[in-house]
DNA sequence: AACGTGACTTATT
DNA sequence: GAATAAGCCACGT
């Protein structure tokens, strides 16, 4: 049985993947996820992860800028929590993406690496 | 089924 | 180099 899972849920996936104290793009993701031009689709898969207990907050866009945090409730949470992680920000607010950029292991079918 | 929206990205001006 | 335009995919109405 084939079970395709949807875009979402391999956004979940991935998102739920994603190292404590490090962040990852939109972009990636949705490459992983086998759309690199996705990018908007993860945005809102993260819509419907909302209550997942995923780690959106480690998700930033590829400038490393915080876009969704205005999502989380309260802007200054996003931040906030990857500071705890120890992320750490530039003066301009945006994640060091030189030192916390993560990329995502592509899922192969039957990767064994 | 079609139009509009959106937590993005890349290219062009 | 900054600002604007278009492209991209999926969901909601």
């Amino acid at each position: 049985m084939k079970k395709k899972k949807d875009f979402f849920d391999r956004v979940y996936e991935v998102v739920a993947k994603i190292p404590k104290g490090k962040v990852t793009s939109y972009g990636a993701i949705a490459e992983v996820c086998g759309i690199k031009s996705a990018a908007r689709t993860v945005g809102w898969a993260m819509h419907g992860a909302a209550g997942n207990s995923l780690p959106c907050h480690r998700v930033v866009n590829r400038n490393g800028e915080l876009t969704g945090k205005i999502h989380f409730g309260d802007p200054d949470l996003m931040e906030s929590l990857l500071r705890s992680e120890g992320v750490k920000f530039d003066k301009e607010g945006r994640v060091i993406m030189d030192k916390y950029n993560w990329v995502p292991p592509k899922k192969r079918k039957k990767r064994k690496n």
